[in-house]
DNA sequence: CGTCAGGTTGACCGCTCTCAATGCGGGTGG
DNA sequence: CCACCCGCATTGAGAGCGGTCAACCTGACG
């Protein structure tokens, strides 16, 4: 690898969801969204582009079988926690590819791409940021994808948890120490991002819980040995 | 799905790798990379975005293993047909993510990135062209992450030979007709890209070929029944 | 003609999926 | 307050897909 870099360098770009720092001034409107609820549709006209400010939400994009099974694949391709932003792959053909789902009560700050892209020519710094959180997501997707083509379950789900508490921990927002996280979605959600049932994310969780490097009840997990996680993610 | 479409539907995005067209006009600068040679590699300064004039490139993403591995899992997370762009996972961070690798004699348009900017600042289709090959680019590596969390390895097999033809034909490049495509990567690469070992995706080949989908000689593919692969991808 | 990279095919085994049963917690209504 | 239910989670047993290892084949090239 050209980059150098100490231990846990695999995630040196802690913040691929990158957040509009530059617009915090800009008074762009909100909207709630209860838990459960979608807040756009695949195949909807591209309106806006979202960023979190509360609350959590998945991105689900389904798959049309070529023999229209009646089970058209769909799988979770992101989760969004706060200060990220929803929305990016709607731009290339003006709708949006997947759903957005709300795993938690929670509230968006909406920037409607009639005003983005001018403002974007405008102030150099808000095109160069829109540009990064793009790239950024990129990045993140092809991590993904080579996670998903190369990676065994336990190397997966371990990964998983080390980039969810540091993103967690980036945006502040949860009482949470760095190494406490209340997971908001599903066995099944992460399955589904991971490539794995949720069968196998409960096996390698409590395998991992087994060997002493997380604790966890429900939903609420504790990383105890984060040495010990990242030797295995 | 939201998005009624006709059979094929899957690929109603064929310009996944979307193309200048409006710098055609623009005397940016060309530069010869021989087969096997790199373009660039990963950690290297982003100076420049790439489309391709001619020939044939990889994306290759090496992967720090944690406990210092001598084998950093590497993966093949994209190739680059005529007309399509690199270089566009370095803009977050500044420095390329991968290494971009000839897989024949080429020629590529040259891009500065600090040229691109202000450019697009300038001109709106410019800056709207940029955010739609990026926004394609991420909905690429979704649905191939998707793919590779879910798909069987036939199905990886017969959608990626399915993806290559189109994109092959919207070349225009090649005096192939739409069914006949030199397939310009090894069975490894092929494999690397969609998380397969190289012999799963020889098999996966020879049972297509069985099952009279395709017909090929080494690497000179024929589709002879597209349907029927459509049905399989 | 030998060598070597790339490709094909076969046998075996392990990881993950599948199917199924059980456990757990938080609601709601009797 | 308890019974019941329902979504979610855990755990086990068995099967299948794809990985692994190995042998062999093919074609290009010196």
């Amino acid at each position: 690898m050209a980059t150098p870099a100490g231990p846990g360098a695999r995630h040196h770009v802690p913040a691929l969801h990158v957040h509009f720092t530059d617009t915090d001034a800009l008074p762009f409107p909100t909207r709630s969204i209860a838990r459960g609820d979608a807040l756009y549709c695949a195949g909807e006209p591209l309106r806006s582009l979202y960023t979190v400010q509360s609350g959590c939400f998945k991105s689900v994009a389904a798959y049309p079988s070529a023999n229209d099974d009646a089970v058209p694949h769909a799988q979770v391709t992101a989760f969004h926690l706060i200060d990220e932003t929803l929305g990016l792959d709607g731009i290339c053909t003006g709708h949006h590819e997947s759903d957005a789902i709300a795993l938690e009560d929670s509230v968006v700050r909406i920037m409607p791409v009639g005003i983005l892209e001018p403002l974007c020519r405008e102030y150099a710094p808000m095109q160069h940021a829109l540009l990064a959180i793009m790239s950024a997501e990129i990045v993140r997707a092809a991590r993904l994808a080579l996670m998903l083509g190369t990676m065994p379950a336990l190397v997966r789900v371990a990964a998983f948890l080390l980039d969810l508490s540091m993103r967690f921990d980036a945006s502040g927002a949860r009482p949470d120490t760095f190494d406490d996280v209340i997971l908001p979605m599903t066995r099944a959600d992460i399955g589904s991002y991971l490539g794995l049932e949720l069968e196998t994310v409960s096996r390698m969780l409590s395998k991992l819980q087994r060997e002493g490097a997380i604790s966890l009840h429900g939903r609420q997990l504790r990383i105890v040995d984060r040495t010990r996680l990242e030797r295995i993610g």
